[in-house]
DNA sequence: AAGTGAAATTGATCATCGATCAATTAAAAA
DNA sequence: TTTTTAATTGATCGATGATCAATTTCACTT
């Protein structure tokens, strides 16, 4: 329950205002405690920010999953549609970065990469056949494209550019790149 | 002096591990006179950050300036170059999030935007005058699709994902959005 | 019921951080 | 020299991540 109180509090009040003290004060147990379970406080943001990854594959399943047509633009907006809905849930990921001291733990980076095998499903279901083998990496490449649009729109850049239609344009792009796979292979 | 010093300090222990006593401590002055010259924290983080996009202008232009041929090419290399031969100064840019209640420094805008001014000449400078309307958005949204894959190639993303080509995939993504531009009007 | 020991939990403690501001020092003006 | 203004200081505050000896809890044995 660490993890969803500590989910919670992340949501409230994002990464640089977080707190570990916080969350074991919100559930009721003492700092110890939490450290006793996480051991550090880098683990106890892992922990959280897998717990978003899950939340957010499980967004982009249920988006896919209503048949919509255009299921390309549905996996774009959805991944902007998550990341507005969970903002600061959604950042933490970007803002925390690992000690150079501390492996990823691999189960994390098992659930983290559930979402980039949906990414990399429908690339290849958009695809003809013969695109197969290229298909994933063409997905992270694409997967790279709408994160930073979806970053520029979140942090501001796009406004301070005078960019409003940050998610248009991510849409386009992804579509132009999918076009130009579709002709080159 | 605060900003050089600061601006080192950020390269080498990274946006986690700022400290503004430090700065204040490097440079032989109180941390109550640092205070006093940039009132707050987020304040001093955002010279900082501007000077590293100083820098990183510079770095772009000076690249351009060599005379290669294939400019968009060179775009892309030196954006990456100097993120990586600045992993920390420049991630501290995206790591730093304003405060909902504090505005951002009109002077640091605009020195911020001159990196942009310069995609946005070269992106004008590849596709026929015909584009020359649609080009500062296309330009943004080229700035974003880089961006994204810069950031995946230096927090791991990537490399979770098993990619060691992100650079070469920023371009190829590029071109193709280029050439689509081209096509288009 | 009483006793035993492993496991879980606690919170005082430490160094450090961003931030404040009355007091001090330096510089400029009269 | 005296007065006024500006610049600088660092002790102080509340909060943080981290530690760990002391305490409590609880299952198991006798």
């Amino acid at each position: 329950m660490f993890i969803v109180e500590g989910h919670k509090h992340m949501a409230d009040v994002g990464f640089a205002r977080f707190s570990a003290r916080e969350v074991s004060k919100r559930i009721g147990y003492s700092i110890g405690t939490l450290y006793n379970v996480f051991g550090t406080y880098d683990h106890l943001i892992i922990a959280i920010n897998t717990r978003t990854f899950t939340l957010w594959t499980d967004y982009l399943r249920e988006a896919l999953g209503r048949g919509e047509e255009d299921r390309i633009r549905t996996l774009v907006e959805a991944y902007f549609g998550f990341a507005r809905a969970n903002r600061h849930a959604w950042m933490a990921i970007y803002d925390h970065h690992l000690p150079p001291d501390l492996e990823f733990p691999p189960e994390d980076h098992a659930l983290r990469g559930l979402l980039t095998d949906i990414v990399v499903d429908e690339v290849r279901a958009f695809l003809p056949p013969s695109c197969h083998e290229e298909a994933a990496r063409l997905a992270r490449s694409l997967v790279a494209t709408v994160h930073g649009h979806c970053m520029f729109e979140l942090n501001g850049s796009f406004a301070l550019m005078g960019e409003s239609e940050g998610m248009a344009l991510a849409l386009a792009r992804v579509r132009e790149n999918l076009e130009a796979a579709r002709a080159n292979c």
